[in-house]
RNA sequence: GCUGGAAUCGUCUAGUGGCAAUGACAAGAGACUGUAAAUCUCUCGGCUUCGGCCUUCGUAGGUUCGAGUCCUACUUCCAGCA
């Protein structure tokens, strides 16, 4: 069983730690997304420096490219990346939902490969045996998420992930015995919510998967921040405290972060910062900025003044414009330095401020600010 | 000097009688939430009461209902020959 340690509530939010063979992770925190086991454009190095705690690699794109096969030759997926701090994988689930072409039976998913059109079959159980191939600390369960208006269809994916989750911790477990028995350490699975954003659908689904014998709870199928707390209210109350909770994908605005937090989600990943990043959209205190715009030819302030990033602590607004002017690789490496670092860095004084009783008070200040002119500077 | 060829929106480029004119780049702006994303979208002669109006394809004339497109001269550039 996973070990976490709860430091501290404050309703339903806490502060905690989350032990894993690699280390331990202090919640609340944001994991950065390396989807192909790389953050992109950065180094593990640069993210070490950056202050991050912890990553999530994505079994699908690792099971094409290059395989869990080779990833488990280079030592796993810590060894083979030299990231030495804890990681997650995510099941693919979310890729049943986003690609297209993708068929969907009670057995798992067939795909195309989006690399050379190959078709492979996606199950619960493949899903497993790949995590624990590649071998990241913390696995998701194979979920179907869906999106659409309609109560039977959310409905209709929820069952399935119910009946996939079963499927999952049978595998899982048989893993597990198979790896510890070689003497290998321990990887751990966490279940998904689904429900979309039916409340008794989230009810239902933090109700079956709170009595499964699984070591933490992803929360999916997020699109909507609207009513996210609402929801996560709902899901929180239900999931067993002891178990941690992951926020899937969340994490792009920062009221999101806050939100979560505050309604019991003790880690989070998105892509949004690093994507952001490389497009030239940078975060600031007062909202979004376009490091592309025409206004910073000639602004020599960084980024964000008192910013202990690397990016700000060198380089200037105008000295990055150049850089995504001309289109050079370094000016995506700093602006992502500068985004992720904000994002790990807000997260962490959440959790400051959780431990130092002025959540509400950094909450207030830190979105008044940053949504003053709807989150853009 | 002679003989060919070429001059189009910041740049390159399409166009050979109905054209405010093709495409690319550049420029300006926007989007991005478990990454098929170093991607995608929009604008890009001027004015507009959104129906149009005006000014544009080296310069000046001409032919034609109509010319970026055909003709003449000139200017500049390129190639070959002297």
């Amino acid at each position: 069983m996973l070990k976490f340690d709860i430091k501290k509530r404050e309703g339903l939010a806490r502060v905690g730690v989350i032990h894993t063979p690699h280390g331990d992770i202090k919640t609340p925190a944001f994991v950065g997304a390396a989807t192909r086991a790389t953050v992109k454009a950065l180094t593990f190095e640069q993210m070490r420096k950056l202050g991050s705690q912890a990553v999530l690699a994505n079994t699908y794109h690792l099971f094409l490219a290059p395989g869990s096969e080779l990833i488990r030759e280079g030592g796993g997926l810590a060894e083979f990346t030299n990231w030495d701090k804890p990681t997650f994988t995510d099941s693919g689930g979310f890729q049943i939902f986003s690609l297209p072409q993708v068929k969907l039976t009670e057995d798992g998913a067939t795909f195309r490969s989006h690399i050379d059109g190959s078709k492979f079959l996606m199950t619960p159980e493949l899903s497993m045996q790949t995590q624990w191939e590649i071998g990241a600390d913390i696995h998701m369960a194979f979920d179907q998420l869906a999106k659409s208006e309609k109560h039977d269809d959310m409905e209709r994916a929820m069952e399935r992930t119910h009946r996939w989750l079963e499927r999952c911790v049978v595998e899982h477990e048989k893993l597990e015995k198979e790896y510890l028995e070689k003497g290998l350490p321990e990887q751990y699975l966490y279940a998904v919510v689904q429900g979309g954003d039916f409340l008794d659908l989230r009810e239902q689904s933090a109700k079956f998967e709170a009595k499964m014998s699984v070591d933490g709870y992803g929360i999916g199928g997020v699109f909507v921040a609207d009513g996210m707390g609402e929801m996560l209210k709902t899901v929180c109350s239900i999931l067993p405290e002891e178990r941690p909770r992951h926020l899937l994908g969340m994490g792009q605005e920062p009221i999101d972060l806050f939100v979560g937090a505050e309604h019991g989600c003790d880690t989070f990943d998105c892509v949004g910062p690093t994507r952001l990043a490389r497009n030239g959209a940078l975060f600031t205190f007062d909202g979004r900025m376009n490091i592309k715009n025409a206004k910073y030819t000639h602004d020599f302030s960084p980024i964000v003044d008192g910013c202990e990033c690397e990016c700000c602590r060198n380089y200037s607004r105008a000295y990055l414009h150049h850089l995504f002017k001309v289109d050079e690789i370094t000016g995506k490496v700093l602006a992502s330095i500068h985004n992720e670092y904000f994002v790990v860095n807000l997260v962490d004084r959440i959790r400051e401020s959780l431990e130092n009783d002025n959540f509400q008070e950094f909450k207030n200040e830190f979105l008044t600010r940053y949504y003053k002119n709807g989150g853009r500077v």
